[in-house]
DNA sequence: AAGATAATGTAACACAGGTTACTGAAGCGG
DNA sequence: CCGCTTCAGTAACCTGTGTTACATTATCTT
């Protein structure tokens, strides 16, 4: 576990760290698919990401959600960040997007390093700061682009993400995170199998050309 | 200017904290419409704001804009902290909204506060965290509501932070800052000033109720 | 295999909002 | 005062996207 850390944290947090970090933290593997913050909830440690991949939504009293971001290998979620210090409820839901592997960090130890380490806290920093540029850049894909666009940036980071050329997602899945509906997704995947970028199926979407 | 800023700083920040503001700080008095920031900068100062109100939006290259977020007495702007902190050109402009009055803090204070003064800290996030909501918050406007929600919104917000009830704006340019035409805005604005909600004059416009 | 259920395809329609084009009105400079 | 520029009003039209409704197909249950 500790080489996993280092490998990936290694360049950015002095030896010390990484040590407190082993002891502290503790190791979460995640399955796809499972819900690891719901809105509402007190958050009481930040996730570090080893491996996989967490999405980040908000979600609306009539069952409506929007698509915020990816959290990656090396990052850590903003949100619960600011959850965590501010010790209010979270306003958004995170799910696994594929099996994932991550170090919970608590709440005092973050405010602490923040303090005691320079490496971590250019982390913090820089992690909010990446965060920000990603939610306008939703803002701005929201603002500007058109559905069918976003539609085919969505499916390109889907597979990123998965790393493989099959999304499995029903078209209403795919309609709820666009904060679309079912028939206008389908009627623009169609758009883009005749187009020959992809290929459809019951309950999967192959990706031939994006 | 010291007392200014115990009045609207005291509580948040330490004793002597205060005192270094007002020794490295450096004063500026802005004029209503005075660009403060422009895209493509590089900034090596945060402004604390002591009264007045700046406005941040985004620019793109075919000149369009969107407005992002205002800031005002009591806080600072996360995206120039952003800035700051990753030595990273500005992808924002910030034009003073109303005559305003802030204090410059540089680059490396803002860092070694941090580690310095828990009240410093506790101000710097609580800042990123409000900006990520006020962001989240446009970004959930520009989602899901409709333009004529927006555009009261907008009005409101405009007459709120002026402090009268006149708003001198040409509708281009309410237009600009909404990403929409003009004909749109001039359509809906009638409609407005037909519910008795407004009243409309070349270049400003008279809010009665809204 | 029959029936139930969930996923997808498709057509017809509604509407918000963007575009174009033209008009008149207000304000300014000479 | 005249002409020019900027701002605002309005109509006609177009397009993207949401909605409703129904048909079809794949998959699961029993």
């Amino acid at each position: 576990m500790l080489t996993d850390l280092q490998a990936i944290y290694g360049s950015l947090f002095e030896a010390t760290l990484l040590n407190e970090i082993n002891q502290v933290g503790t190791y979460r593997q995640i399955k796809a698919g499972t819900e690891v913050i719901r809105p509402g909830e007190y958050i009481k440690s930040i996730p570090l990401l080893i491996s996989g991949a967490i999405k980040v939504l908000r979600e609306y009293d009539d069952g409506e959600e929007l698509l915020l971001y990816y959290v990656e290998q090396g990052n850590t979620c903003s949100m619960s960040m600011a959850c965590c210090t501010e010790q209010k409820r979270s306003t958004i839901k995170a799910i696994a997007e594929v099996d994932t592997l991550l170090i919970m960090i608590p709440n005092q130890k973050l405010e602490e390093w923040i303090g005691k380490y320079p490496g971590w806290r250019s982390f913090i920093f820089a992690n909010y700061q990446n965060r920000m540029e990603e939610v306008l850049s939703s803002l701005e894909k929201v603002a500007f682009e058109r559905l069918d666009e976003r539609l085919e940036e969505y499916l390109r980071e889907k597979g990123r993400i998965s790393g493989e050329n099959s999304i499995h997602q029903t078209h209403k899945e795919i309609a709820d995170e666009l904060h679309s509906s079912r028939v206008v997704i389908s009627r623009l995947l169609k758009k883009l199998e005749k187009m020959g970028c992809i290929e459809l199926h019951r309950n999967h979407i192959e990706i031939i050309d994006l």
